[in-house]
RNA sequence: CGGGGUAUAGCGCAGCCUGGUAGCGCAUCUGCUUUGGGAGCAGAGGGUCGUAGGUUCGAAUCCUGCUACCCCGACCA
């Protein structure tokens, strides 16, 4: 956090040089409040030339920045409204703190109070990315659409990639991220399998067209993420990469004092390859998180594999047709026929491979998982849900009385679907259905795969425990890529034996801006955020009461600060001319973990009132354990 | 892309229906008082009412086009 150099700086006034301390061998360490530099720092000087007390010119051979700050000196912009085009707490809360503004759709400024957490979290991100031995570099956000033309992500991207042209009508898209830069520089760079593996990542801002952004930089068009990528001989090594990753992830993330879960996650396109997410968890998430009671077991929705338990109970029921006027939904026709909606199937026709159109039967109180049924070779991808004419055609009704029985197209039923007995269906005749119907008596036994989503309380797949679902913030995403960009664009080195090797590749992204929305999702109470400590735009804040007419507090709070800047503390010392009460409001708006006031009544007892932001009393503390609150 | 909504001072809103000198709260600035939970009083500044056109003696208000933004859905991850 220090930047060393040596300079010379002004000194405008006397008054502005109000502390110096620890002269240590031939240096002094000086304290500036003000002058040629914005904010104060701890200058370490020649002895000889440092006439500190008078205005003037100071030869420092070096300049340590410290942390801390005069909130006088600072930009704080605190509302009392909440904008209202702010939907979830998160975005709420940055408006009102002053951390963020919006510029357009999905594009933010980082404010001064803002930008602080911004560069925390990515100190973070970046140091634990250098312990685990990636190497940063900086690619460009502006990238030739040749590139991308040889990966075939130019035509395969869609609008979501922003693409434009220079004045030569070149073409060239904002980088959504970098596989092909990356993979481009490695295939220049990395001859041979002796340089390997590699891990190369960046933190840059990224661009990504999304139809609609909201939630603030929770999901913004612009936002900031760190990207890594790794070049390794053989899929050993990859997975050796992948390990390393996802332990510098858990650091990161335990660092930042978040609670997440690392879930297995669908890897799209790419069959079989290791996917992670990781989630911070928040009901306001986006995504679904499911996890094993016991056993260890986490994935996301799309990927929860859905276990089916017992087994089909015997045919009682003759088969018998139900009328069923106006019932369109499995919720109408539960209570029509007063069954349970778990005895009940729904079919759903969705666009098929070989033939127009295949039937999807789940259980009525199950959903449909799509990305299961995207991946079953008989369905075409994406998945496509048949429209009114296809339905007719094919069931010769309307989308709420389809069943299977009868169907002359495949039938794909979900493992629970298929185990059921004297069950409730469409006729595929409208305001029909059937009772009483058997798998394997009055239709065929079906193809049976996983196509639900998991619910809460089925039995994990790992074989102890049951799952539970909770909401979920990704912020991370781990996978390996195999072959896939590094194949297209010939990324070769040649192995031991002299012969060219495809090189396999893994990518790693965190989001940062969305970290940094997501701790305030998941720490914040009625009077805004609560930081964690290590995030926090300020570590700990000084509130001086009624300052401006006791010399006694300004100098006992000025006393604090520089100790609390000795101590390595990221101090904010408020001294605004404000009434305690609009003071306390915005420190704890802002989230500051540790608080400590000082004032007159205090002092006279060598006192000082100590509040932790997740507390719910604050507590008088003796003014020489102030230290030991923090560390 | 479909549906709905909004656009008036930095922020939050009223005024529009029923056309007639643009208002309130917060914030900002000045002064005085106040100082342990978003202070009080007095005063001040700040808006070509999103934009272009139309109707009218007269438009923030009625009509039309456009633009931007927000919400729901679809899409994406």
């Amino acid at each position: 956090m220090c930047s060393n150099s040596a300079a010379r700086v002004k000194l405008s006034t006397p008054a502005t040089v109000w502390n110096t301390c620890s002269r240590r061998s031939d240096m002094i360490r000086v304290y500036v409040a003000t002058g040629f530099f914005h904010h104060d720092m701890i200058l370490v000087c020649r002895p000889q030339r440092t006439t500190c007390s008078a205005p003037g010119s100071l030869y420092c051979s070096q300049i340590t920045e410290i942390k801390g700050m005069r909130a006088s000196q600072f930009h704080i912009s605190t509302t009392k409204e909440t904008p209202n085009d702010a939907e979830i707490v998160s975005h709420q809360l940055m408006l009102r703190a002053g951390f963020i503004r919006r510029l357009g759709s999905g594009l933010y400024s980082w404010m001064p109070m803002g930008l602080r957490v911004l560069r925390k979290v990515e100190a973070i991100v970046r140091e634990e990315m250098n312990r685990a031995g990636a190497l940063e570099v900086l690619m460009p956000a502006i990238q030739p659409a040749e590139l991308w033309q040889e990966s075939g992500r130019w035509e395969k991207f869609g609008p979501e990639l922003l693409r434009l042209h220079d004045r030569h009508n070149r073409e060239y898209c904002v980088g959504p991220t970098h596989e092909e830069v990356i993979t481009d520089i490695a295939r220049r760079e990395i001859k041979s399998y002796r340089q390997l593996p590699l891990n190369f990542y960046q933190i840059q801002t990224k661009f990504r067209d999304e139809v609609r952004p909201r939630f603030g930089v929770m999901r913004s068009r612009e936002f900031i993420m760190k990207d890594g990528y790794s070049f390794n001989l053989g899929e050993a090594s990859l997975q050796e990469s992948f390990d390393q990753m996802h332990v510098a992830y858990c650091n990161m993330f335990d660092r930042m004092g978040l609670e997440y879960r690392a879930v297995e996650a669908d890897s799209g396109s790419i069959g079989g390859a290791m996917s992670r997410e990781f989630h911070v968890l928040a009901d306001s998430g986006e995504d679904a998180v499911v996890y094993s009671t016991e056993g260890g077991y986490a994935a996301n929705m799309e990927k929860a594999a859905a276990i089916s338990q017992g087994t089909r109970g015997d045919a009682n029921e003759a088969m018998r047709t139900v009328e069923t006027p106006g019932v369109h939904t499995i919720a109408e026709l539960a209570v029509q026929l007063q069954v349970d909606e778990s005895r009940c199937l729904k079919t759903l026709l969705v666009q098929g491979v070989d033939t127009p159109v295949v039937a999807l039967v789940l259980r009525g109180d199950h959903q449909l998982n799509e990305v299961k049924a995207e991946h079953l070779p008989e369905i075409a991808s994406p998945l496509t849900m048949a429209d009114a004419d296809a339905i007719k055609a094919a069931a010769n009704c309307d989308a709420g009385s389809i069943g299977p029985v009868g169907l002359s197209i495949p039938i794909i039923a979900d493992a629970d679907a298929a185990k059921l007995s004297d069950f409730v269906c469409g006729a595929n005749e409208n305001d029909r259905h059937l009772a009483g119907v058997n798998w394997g008596r009055d239709l065929p036994e079906p193809e049976v795969r996983d196509l639900r989503n998991v619910v809460e309380g089925d039995p994990s797949p790992v074989g102890s425990g049951t799952l539970k679902i909770v909401r979920g913030i990704e912020v991370g995403h781990i996978f390996q890529l195999g072959d896939t960009y590094s194949q297209s664009m010939g990324a070769t080195v040649l192995d031991e034996n002299g012969k060219p090797q495809t090189m396999m590749m893994g990518c790693y992204g965190v989001g940062i801006s969305r970290t940094a929305a997501a701790a305030i999702e998941q720490n914040n109470d009625d009077k805004g955020i609560i930081w964690p400590m290590a995030i926090a735009p300020f570590e700990a804040v000084i509130c001086p009461i009624n300052m401006v007419k006791s010399d006694a507090v300004k100098a006992a709070a000025e006393a604090l600060y520089a100790e609390l800047q000795a101590a390595g503390i990221d101090v904010l010392f408020d001294d605004r001319p404000l009434r305690p009460g609009a003071m306390f409001t915005d420190m704890e708006l802002i989230g500051i973990p540790h608080r400590f006031v000082v004032s007159d009544k205090l002092l006279a007892n060598d006192e000082i009132e100590y509040r932790n932001r997740r507390a719910p009393e604050s507590e008088v503390i003796a003014r020489a354990d102030v230290l030991a609150r923090i560390v």
